[in-house]
Formats: C-alpha cells, structure tokens, sequence
DNA sequence: AACCTTTGCTCAAACGTTTGATGTTGAAAA
DNA sequence: TTTTCAACATCAAACGTTTGAGCAAAGGTT
C-alpha cells in the first residue's frame, strides 16, 4: 500500500493542496461541506501527514531523547515509565538511548541527539562522567536539558533527584529511633555525588544522635560480590552491630545475602533498611523497611520540568528535589 | 546558536549547494582540496545535516519502535537493552512506547507509527489484545513487523520466543529427577499463549514420568495476591507437597513470600523452581534455581531478525525460537 | 586542428508540508 | 449600477537535502 499525500487528496477532491491541506487543520477559510468532503477522502486513502515534512518546515522534531546509564537496574525501568508517559501526554516522542555508563558512549549519543534535533534531552550522567561540555554545547544548540537521578552540577544545566542526604538521614534516624545503637552503612561508587550526600546523611543522623563514627560504620564498596564478602566479615567480627542501611537496591540484596549466609534473621538479629524504588523490598521476606525513592515520581517531575523549559519558562540551574517517603515494612 | 545548513557552507566555500552536498558525502566528482575545504568550514560550522530532509527524501526515517506492555517488569528492561544495543549498531533510532497493557492503547500506538514512517516495530502485545489486524495494517504500510514474548499468531508475522513449553517441561523434569514425586504447578493469566504453552510443558512432563495429575497440581492466579493466600491455603492442607514451579518472575517472588511466611524452609521443607530472567533468583536467598530466559538474548534475536526482514529477507511469519538453560542455585 | 574524454562543477526538480499573499466569486450596501 | 467586503480558494515560496542531467574547461588522441 503506498502513502497517500496532501496532493492525492487534492486530485481526488479537485481541491488545491494548499486547500487540502488547510481543511485538514480546519481553518477557518475553507468552507465546512469542503472540510468534510476532504475528511471522508482522507480516510478513505488512510491519509497521514508525513512528519518528516511536518518537522522541516517547523523546525522542531517533536522529540525528547532519554539517556541512561543502563536500564537493567532497580530504578531506571519506573524512571523510564514516568518520563514515558509525560512525553506521550504532550504529544512528544520518546527515544531512548543507553551510555553502558561509559563517558565516551555518551557523548557520541549527544552528538546523535544534535544531529535529530531532538527539543529535549533527560540524563543520568554515566559514572565516568565527570564534566559536562557535552551537554552545554546541546544546550547551546537549542535543546532543553535536564539531568536526573545522578548528577553533576556547574550551575547552568538544572538537575531532580531526590534529596540524597535527607533520604539517608530519614533511614538512619529511624533504626536509631527502632533503638539501634551500632549501625554500618554500605555505600556504593564513590564517584558520584549522589553517594557522598548520601553518606553525608548518614552521618549528620549519627551525629544528630550522639553516636560516635567508627571505622567500620562506613562500608564502601566496589560491586556486588565486595558487599557480601565485607560484610560477612565485619558482622562476623562485630557482633555488636544490631543493624546494617544499604544506600541502594543493588546493594540491599547483596547484604541480604550475606546477612542470611551468615544464618542470621532478619529483623531479630539484625535490622535491615535501605533506600530503594520499593520493588525489591517487597520480594525479600520479611519485607524491607525502605526510604521510597519512586523512580516513576521522579521520571514524571523530571519530564515536567523538561517541558516547562521548552515552553519557554526560565529554570534555574539547580537542584529540583523530589519527596522521598518512609515505607515501614518488616526489617527493623 | 544557530544551525547552520548546506547553504550557508555554499556561501563561505563559494560552492554550490549540490557541490557542497557531494563534497560531503565524498562523490567522485569533486575535487580532492575542494573537499577538503568544504569539510572544514563544515566543522567550523559544526555542521549537521537536517536528518527530517534527508529522510523526505529518503522516504525512511530510519527508526525503529518497540511497543511493550510496561517496561516495569522482570524482563522487559533486559529486553529492552538488549533490542536497544542491535538497534543502535544498525544506526537506527529506537523510540520507545508502553501500551499499559491496553489493547486501545496499542492500536494508537500502531497508528502512531504508522503516522512516524517507523521502518520496523518490535511489538509484545498486550494481554488485552486478541487479533492482529492492527500489526497487519503496519505490514501492508512497509513496516517491518516482529512480535516478542507474548504473541499470537496469524501466520504472516513472525515472532519470536523461548520455547515455552519445553522450558516448563525442562524445570518440571528437574525437579522430578531430584526425586520430588508432588508438585504445584503456579500459571498466569490464561489469555496468553504462553500461560498454555507453560501448562502444558508442565502437564507433559508429569506425564512422561508417570506423576498423576491432581486437581491441585495447577494453580491458575489471577494477580499477585492471589498467590500467597492460595498457595498458603494449598500447602497448609497438603502437606505432601514437596516442591512448587513458577512460571514467571513475578510469581516467583510471590511463591517466595508464602512460603517463608510459612515458616518453610528452601530448600529442605519445600524446593521452589521457576522459569525466569535470572535476577530475582539471585536476589532471593538461597538462590532460587531456574530455567533461565534471558531477556537480552531475546531482544538481541528478536532485533537481528527485524533487521533480516528491513534488509529485504523473507522471514516467515512463523515461530522463531530462543534457547534457554537451567541454571541451578540452591532452591532445590 | 578537429574531436573526444575526463574532471569538476552547477542547475533544477523533487520529497510533502505550511503559510502569507493574492485572486475570484457573489451578495449586500450605497 | 457601481462599490465593498466577506467567503472561499489558489499560488508560490520556503524548509534542507539529494540526484539526474547538463555544461565548461582542460587535457589527450588522431
């Protein structure tokens, strides 16, 4: 079946394409028996405008690129839903693009974005990502850009996350409320800024709380397998530790693990929380007690902002925060 | 910043702007030097071409869309990287679309591909969707189709899955041959094909092994809840039940809940197997042992095969097979 | 010297749409 | 009867690229 074109209507109706074409979009000149023939023969050749021709003339594509790290992780598919359904609401487009988490991969993507014309631009920086050239010179070009979940600041490219440090305190402050008194805390990448806030916090609550800060309050750890190996070192050797926070849903079912390797229950023995979109707490048993970091929330802010930006709106630079709620499951 | 054209680079070369354009695409008939300033005014111009021209004239936009129920699921993410990964070697763009499970959903989303000249769609229907007229539709307009995972057939559109049925059968002999002589079988929603092709892989595989098949080897759930109190219920009352098989992740993590909450133990008072993509099964302790059915091998197949049809192959529109392997942990 | 080839380029049409300017009606107002 | 003005429609240019056809000049062959 071959596409039918603005000039197949015009033949068939005797209309002229300029006609056709403004009787499509019901404007105002063209008369309502005329919009209406026009109608009915458009349908009946299965008309569509072609975007392509659409977008060149407007300038614009319509379309909003998202560029993660990886989607195989705990947040990024809810992330993905959220933007999604924000971008399909305004009538955009979304392509979806993966960096491996590599610097060099992320930039090529950029480049691929300028060469689409794409109007917007979400991204989670890659962990090698340490400066963002890249993203002002897409800025530059016209395009909207907004950097999600892990970030990087130089005051002019405006950022959402959740608060990382107020998540970690609102965790750690609640084990110390449940009554614990000695607690590590694992952590991941220290590269990323998200991570230092997020030990930041969990420190400030220890703090707050009169607890003193040990060498071995503070797990940081390279991948997976370091965290059940450390930790089943350390619970072993410390017997006093009554509770373990994991910065993140990778982690939390790392320690998991570990914690059941070492045939220890959970939460008699030890208390467990972590910070976590909330699906892999309620797989686990008991459920997890979690500080909920809703990757569709955070998606659907991120993606509002985004179109804010393109309908003109000045957006500072900064940090945009997202609300993270304690979820009480039975962890602690 | 402004985006600068063919034009402009024909202005500051003094060329033309076909000769600009063959100077780029390094014809033949342009002069070694001559091209070698073109590209280098092209580069100060930081130079792009309009890909929305080049596709008008193209008739082709080099895209390709993946329509899938949600992505927030076990194994849609890894199907998505893997799809995502053959797509971007080919140079094409991948746009990216969720039909909530909806089967009105899905026929837009159809028609907007249709509308976006997509070259090929890679499609998991929903769980709504009965017939393939609107996949028919996007054939006869030139697309490439492929269906993934779920599917249905019509016998002119190929798609490609696990085997389901000797997948089910493969866990179900496992268990069997580890010496477990009753067992529940956990299935899906019955709409899918899948869901049958799973039962009877698992009704086969007791056959073959002379197991009677009782009324309460197979359990059919509705949702999630369902399970635990089902299950609970199941393995309260009979308690020569020795092992369960999921079909699914999402059950599996269910299956995992009721049965701890009944204080059994995995894998010495019940062994739990099930088919899935591999990641629950490590985060659950002990590691659940599973068929496993990995999402980014299917993605990667299901891509390789649209760009066989795009490249002008005859597929036919039959089953495409996966290859899966049990992985054993220690659920068993 | 007349002819052919090659080299290196330009012209112009085409892809399908949008849109400001312009043209043609017919009917109402002067 | 002439003017005026809606109402409805057409014309033509433009968006940025590609590409077949055409053409001038330089060099090579008889």
């Amino acid at each position: 079946m071959k596409r039918s074109t603005l000039k197949d209507i015009a033949k068939l109706t005797g209309l002229s394409i300029s006609g056709v074409s403004r009787a499509l979009k019901d404007h105002p000149d063209i008369a309502p028996e005329t919009k209406e023939k026009v109608r009915e023969v458009a349908n009946a050749l299965n008309y569509h405008p072609n975007p392509n021709a659409q977008h060149l003339q407007s300038k614009q594509s319509k379309t909003i690129a998202v560029i993660l790290p990886e989607v195989n992780t705990f947040f990024f598919p809810e992330l993905l839903q959220g933007i999604s359904n924000v971008v399909e609401q305004h009538g955009y487009f979304l392509i979806f693009l993966q960096s491996d988490n590599r610097f060099s991969r992320e930039k090529e993507l950029i480049e691929y974005c300028i060469q689409m014309f794409v109007d917007g631009v979400l991204i989670s920086v890659s962990a090698e990502t340490t400066n963002l050239e890249h993203l002002l010179k897409l800025q530059e070009m016209g395009a909207a850009v907004v950097q999600i979940d892990r970030v990087l600041s130089n005051g002019t490219i405006p950022f959402l996350t959740i608060n990382d440090s107020a998540a970690s305190m609102k965790a750690t402050a609640y084990l110390i409320d449940k009554g614990h008194k000695k607690m590590v805390g694992i952590f991941d990448d220290a590269r990323l800024s998200m991570t230092l806030l997020r030990i930041e916090g969990f420190e400030r609550a220890l703090q707050l709380h009169q607890i003193a800060i040990e060498e071995d309050s503070i797990l940081i750890v390279q991948d997976g397998e370091d965290v059940e190996f450390k930790l089943s070192k350390l619970l072993d050797e410390n017997t006093s530790i009554t509770a373990v926070f994991t910065m993140s849903d990778k982690l939390l079912v790392r320690a998991y693990h570990a914690i059941n390797q070492l045939g220890l229950k959970i939460p008699d023995d030890i208390a467990l929380i972590s910070i976590s979109d909330g699906k892999a707490p309620q797989y686990l048993f008991p459920g997890i007690t979690h500080v909920r970091h809703s990757g569709e929330v955070v998606g659907i802010a991120a993606a509002t902002l985004l179109f804010k930006i393109l309908s003109g709106e000045k957006i500072p630079g900064q940090l945009h925060e997202v609300e993270t709620t304690l979820v009480e499951l039975d962890s602690v």
